[in-house]
DNA sequence: AGCACGCCGACT
DNA sequence: GTCGGCGTGCTC
């Protein structure tokens, strides 16, 4: 007897063994999609993880329903680092199955509900809502349960089925879709029968009472006389004037044919490739170390400051890597793979790149996905977001993990809760493949781990031009409000700039970290705010739609005109947002163009790139941003950032929060004059004389660096200690904190004082689920797998008691 | 995660 | 009486 080991995009910690004939056997490989069976109906999609002859003892294993592929989708090496995956990250492997594969890929099943033709029913003996639908079914060959549910206009329509299935009067099928359909073209050509000179003039002669469809046979002569390749027929429709339902019925009259060609969705179409640029000497130099650490170390952490040409270095390295046949994965965050990159990388290495991407449809990911697995000269360069880590690579030379401190490459929901620069060093390792993280701000565990002389070590300093970095002043604006120099959110310092700065036609880019017009309205009379009902935030105010919004559940009322508690019309804004920069830049500076980037204005497929290219062409002179603002974007007539306020970043409850601030200050900065002229950078805080921030005036990465490896030594942070974070939810308070209160206390008989909490969080309720965190720090030396291992084991416990198994607990391992 | 089954309160 | 709510258990 024959079985497979089958993962399914479930999150249920076991595979699943079902039998297979001996044909089947000799023909399933490890990586092939199955359809099969499970539980009473349902048809699930899964991946063959092991084929072997080892029969089950506790149950009778299932015949599967079907191979899906011909060859493996997924490869060894892929399996094997879905395994590290789950073991890592305390997930299950349909958790990472349904993180990988393109949705395309994963095929369900449907109920659909047609008439039992064997039988003449008598329909009287169904009730009402049975008539209904077995009446429907006369209309209509079959229907979908959603379907029936609407006609019956109610939820719960299996019992009607189940009867009407007694009754014989209709039979239930599964139907699995395959969703990925290829792209096809439609062509045309002449119908073979007109291929001698004496019928086409027949034809042509027998067309001269229809002058449209003699045009059209015409101009297709004209094309392809001039360029003998086959023709589509939006190009014939085009070039002729004719409607399609003209070429229709010539292809009707069997005098034209059509046939169809498969295409690529995903294509390049550029001019022919540039030579990569030439390196200057510090470029060189650090290509040169990089090569050299290369041949000790897998992994090497470039640390280059903004606008020192660090793209220009990944180039050459790409090159070298390509020649040897390999693929080369480029990841970055999100956000910065925009045009300006791909651009830049297509010009040098044309269509060997391929890009992957959230806002790709899932049939553009199925074509990357399988020029990858092919090795395709398409896909030699992968341009990608945290997701491409998962892509089917076989023969990877290079991995470049670009904007590394980035916190987007650590996805937080759902599981796997993985981080693409971890994950990319242990696909490296399994490729035999070398990685190169870049940063102008690398995080302090890349920083350390190359202090360590675990990683590779590179620095490049200079910007590129030796543009001098920007010069940063401080403003101190408790000062400038006892002074009154303030008017509303601007100092009297950065309005001075910022006139010098227009008037000299320069743009100028101001930063606040936070969305909306105010994140709190307050009534002047009884100090009521406004909640979100679901969860435990004030709603922030925002201009432009006249709402009240909740930043965590997506919530939005029409703004109120009184207070809800007491009617008084008076209601003040706490704080402040993007939007109401922008609102008041535009009273400060009525003659100029002012534009705003954030999460509202760039929800569109293209809303970023719109403002993107505004800024570029110079249609936009003061731009208001929040963090996308930081993300590797190169705008060379910036001369001036200004930083609205350095505070909230810096009070921000989280070990990180000083280390973040760092980053993102220094890379918003990183964003004034990056050519010839030397940038400015105003901070306007309540604190001048934090640390962070003179670290941040003096660009010093290494005092910033010690200072805060000291803190986490103190109190045991990452990258001294690990941590995993554990989150239970509930929609009952008291349950949640009895429940955390039990799993805490028996964290604490295994780890002793390395548990920290419970605790509940900033927002302890969200989307009416009320959260609480325990955290678990581990030391250097303690085990992690020994670790992870009590915890599973305490969590099986946990789910045993049954009060506590309706809440919810998340494991994030390598939360930050 | 789904989904069935079974038990209980709330309506036609 | 049935409908729909949710707790419980199972899926090869």
């Amino acid at each position: 007897m024959h079985y497979i080991d089958v993962i399914i995009p479930i999150p249920l910690q076991k595979l699943f063994t079902y039998s297979i004939t001996a044909s089947e056997f000799d023909f399933i490989k490890p990586g092939m999609r199955v359809a099969v069976p499970f539980g009473k109906s349902k048809i699930y999609t899964g991946i063959v993880y092991r084929v072997h002859n080892d029969a089950p003892t506790a149950y009778d294993a299932k015949d599967i329903q079907q191979i899906l592929d011909e060859t493996p989708v997924v490869n060894q090496k892929q399996l094997k680092l879905w395994d590290w995956i789950s073991s890592y990250y305390l997930c299950t492997l349909g958790d990472v199955m349904r993180a990988s594969l393109p949705n395309a890929f994963i095929l369900e099943s449907e109920t659909m509900v047609s008439k039992n033709m064997s039988k003449t029913i008598d329909e009287s003996i169904l009730k009402d809502d049975e008539f209904l639908v077995f009446e429907a079914l006369s209309h209509q060959s079959s229907l979908k349960v959603q379907d029936i549910s609407n006609i019956l206009n109610k939820k719960n329509v299996l019992p009607v089925i189940k009867r009407l299935i007694e009754k014989e009067a209709i039979i239930v099928e599964e139907e699995v879709y395959e969703k990925y359909k290829p792209k096809l073209v439609r062509y045309v050509k002449m119908h073979s029968f007109y291929s001698t000179e004496k019928e086409l003039h027949q034809l042509l002669n027998d067309l001269s009472r229809a002058p449209k469809q003699r045009d059209v046979v015409m101009t297709l002569f004209s094309i392809s006389a001039k360029t003998k390749k086959p023709i589509k027929v939006s190009d014939l429709s085009a070039e002729s004037g004719a409607s399609s339902s003209i070429i229709k019925s010539l292809i009707d009259k069997e005098i034209l044919e059509e046939y169809y060609i498969q295409i690529d969705r995903v294509q390049y179409s550029g001019e022919e490739n540039e030579d990569s640029k030439a390196l200057n000497n510090h470029q060189e130099q650090a290509l040169a170390e990089i090569q050299t650490t290369f041949k000790d170390h897998q992994v090497t952490l470039l640390h280059g400051v903004t606008s020192s040409g660090k793209t220009e270095v990944y180039v050459k390295l790409i090159e070298d890597v390509l020649k040897l046949g390999k693929q080369v994965l480029y990841l970055l965050p999100e956000i910065a793979l925009t045009t300006q990159l791909v651009t830049r990388l297509q010009n040098y290495f044309g269509d060997q790149v391929a890009v992957f991407h959230s806002k790709y449809s899932a049939h553009e990911r199925v074509e990357v996905w399988n020029q990858v697995l092919l090795n395709s000269a398409k896909a030699k360069v992968v341009l990608g977001a945290r997701s491409s880590i998962f892509l089917p690579f076989d023969n990877l030379g290079l991995i470049i993990v670009d904007e590394e401190h980035e916190q987007s490459f650590k996805q937080f929901d759902p599981a796997p809760r993985y981080h693409a620069r971890d994950t990319a060093v242990v696909s490296a390792h399994i490729h035999q493949a070398k990685v190169l993280l870049g940063s102008a701000t690398p995080s302090l565990e890349s920083y350390f781990n190359a202090q360590q002389n675990k990683y590779g070590f590179v620095e490049l300093m200079h910007r590129f031009n030796d543009v001098l970095m920007p010069e940063v002043e401080l403003v101190d604006i408790k000062e400038k409000q006892k002074k009154k120099r303030m008017k509303g959110h601007f100092s009297d310092s950065l309005i001075a700039e910022m006139t010098q700065t227009l008037a000299d036609g320069h743009q100028i880019i101001l930063f606040q970290n936070r969305r909306g017009f105010s994140p709190i309205v307050e009534c002047s009379t009884c100090g009521n705010s406004p909640q979100c009902p679901n969860c435990d935030v004030s709603l922030t105010y925002h201009q432009y739609r006249d709402q009240l919004r909740c930043h965590y559940c997506g919530y939005s009322i029409v703004m109120l005109r009184k207070c809800d508690a007491c009617g008084s019309p008076e209601l003040d804004n706490k704080g402040f947002g993007t939007e109401q920069i922008e609102a008041e830049v535009k009273l400060l500076f009525p003659e100029n163009k002012v534009g705003r980037m954030d999460l509202d204005t760039t929800r569109g497929k293209y809303g970023y790139e719109k403002i993107i290219t505004a800024l570029e062409q110079q249609e936009i002179e003061i731009l208001v941003g929040t963090q996308m603002l930081t993300k590797g974007l190169d705008f060379r007539n910036v001369k001036l950032v200004g930083i609205m306020n350095a505070d909230n970043m810096l009070n921000f409850p989280d070990f990180r929060a000083h280390e973040r601030s760092f980053q993102l200050m220094l890379q918003v900065s990183g964003r004034a004059g990056r050519t010839e002229e030397r940038g400015k950078v105003l901070i306007q805080t309540y604190n001048p004389y934090h640390n962070i921030l003179q670290q941040v005036s003096t660009n010093n990465y290494s005092a910033m660096y010690k200072e805060q490896m000291d803190e986490r030594y103190n109190f045991k942070y990452p990258p001294i200690y690990k941590q995993i974070k554990l989150t239970l939810k509930h929609k009952d308070y008291n349950r949640v904190e009895i429940a955390a209160d039990w799993y805490a206390k028996s964290l604490r008989q295994v780890f002793k004082d390395n548990i920290l909490g419970p605790e509940f969080p900033p927002v302890a309720r969200i989307r009416n689920q009320y959260h609480k965190n325990i955290l678990v720090k581990i030391p250097k030396k303690q085990s992690l797998a020994k670790t992870k291992e009590a915890i599973i084991k305490i969590n099986n416990s946990f789910f045993n008691i049954k009060d506590f198994r309706s809440v919810r607990v998340i494991l994030n391992v390598d939360n930050y």
